[in-house]
Parts: structure tokens; sequence; C-alpha cells
DNA sequence: CCGCATCCGCCATGATACTG
DNA sequence: CAGTATCATGGCGGATGCGG
């Protein structure tokens, strides 16, 4: 964190790794969508399970999601060929070591909800 | 993180946040500006500089950011009546306050780069 | 220098319906 | 059940130019 070199704004190293942090989690739904699998890794889930959990997504949206997650190794995928077929998603342990930087999000958010709310009923008084 | 519901799926709370989380970050700029803003918070950092450092980024883009960044009190603003005027951009407590998310990102970002480059390699050889 | 206005293309997302 | 196909749309974001 630290801008050793001349000019400011060097340091392009750590913004180009955002950049890809967020080319892989942007959009709505991936980051809950993994939180999700993550939170119940003990537990056998199907398509449809997390269609229901997830308030709003679509078909899809979540097939979508869940291809590109795929790709990226954070989830993985088991065909049952039981009729009609099941498809089960697991995830993957990388996907699990995504797990901490949820948290870090959440606990910030709940930190800036407070603050916001704070200033609100400040205003409003 | 523990399900103790009776239902899968319930932890709504946390997706609400992470929800949230997201309606505040989304886009391609306003991590990259804040981490910028944090990383030079001891420098006098004018409007302009931003958009050098920042590549890629236009004027409107970095004025509709800045100005949603400000409404979350994650930045302030310091307007300098010189001429031609010349607006300074200061990061605040609560906005410093995310550099160690921000890291967490980088982190993980940067580990996920190894892991896929190394599949890749795997795969070419 | 700062930032707003306008125009515009494109992509992410949504709604709905349909297949194996 | 697990998607795919199609169409519609709103907003993101780029380009350019103007005004204080």
């Amino acid at each position: 964190m630290d801008p050793s070199k001349g000019t400011i704004g060097d340091c392009k190293e750590l913004m180009l790794s955002l950049r890809d942090f967020g080319d892989i989690w942007r959009g709505k739904w991936k980051i809950q969508i993994i939180l999700y699998l993550s939170i119940n890794k003990d537990k056998t889930i199907y398509f449809t399970q997390i269609r229901r959990d997830i308030p709003g997504i679509s078909s899809k949206m979540l097939s979508k999601e869940l291809k590109e997650l795929e790709i990226n190794r954070l989830v993985s995928r088991i065909v049952h060929p039981t009729i009609p077929v099941k498809v089960e998603y697991l995830i993957t342990a990388h996907g699990e070591s995504f797990a901490p930087v949820a948290e870090t999000m959440i606990l910030w958010g709940l930190q800036h909800r407070k603050l916001i709310l704070g200033i609100i009923a400040a205003l409003n008084q």
C-alpha cells in the first residue's frame, strides 16, 4: 500500500488486480450464489433449489452464472442420470476460499448501513 | 454462517447484506477510485489527477462516481476558489475503512490468477 | 480546470415460452 | 428438472462538445 515510486498514482499493480477481481465478480448474482453454496456445502443442492433460495434470479441468469463460476473452478457440477435428470452443484475448495472475502464484504456492508441510517436519523430530527 | 433454521437457504440476512454491498459498489470504477484515494490520502488530489491515474475513465464517469461516493460519505470535496476552480477530493475515515476489504479482494484475485494460470499451463503441456 | 449535457451503442438483466 | 430461445429494456459507459 505504499506509493514508493516517484509520481502520484503508481501502484498500478494493485489497481489491475482490483480490475481483474471486478471482472470475475461483476453482476448481481455470482457472489450470492457462491455464498449460498458455501453455506450449504454439507447439503445436496440442485439447480432448482438454488433458484428458489435466491430471490429474483431467473433460470437464464442462474444457468449463465453457474457456467461462468464453473469455468473459473469455483463450483463443480454432477449430473445425476435419473428421470428426469437432476444436476447437483458443489462449491470447490477454491470456491470456499472466497468465503472470507464475502464475509469481509458483509461486515463492511452492515457497518456502512448503520452509519448511513444514523445520518438519516440525525437529519430527520 | 450457520443455517440453523429449518429449511435450506435461510441466512437471508447475509444475502441481503451482500446485495446492499453490491448495490453500492456496482460498476467498474468506484472501488478503484476509493483505493486510489486511500493510497494517496497524504497528498492533495484534484479531479484531473484522478482521471489521469485511473486509465480509461472518462470525465463523465469520474464525476458521477465521485458524486455517489460523496453521498455515501466515502469521499469529501473541497472547492478551491482559484481561477480556474480546482476541486480537491479526500477520502473520509469511513472511506478508509474500506481499504481492508479492498485488500482482501486484491489478495484473493492474485491467488485466483495464479490458480487459473496453473491450469492453463497444465492444459498446454 | 471542473464538470455537465447530449447522443448513442451495447450489454446485463428480466419476462415469457418452450424442449428433452 | 434443467435448462435454452426469443424478445424487450434500462442502465452502464464511451465520445464529444459546451460553460463557468
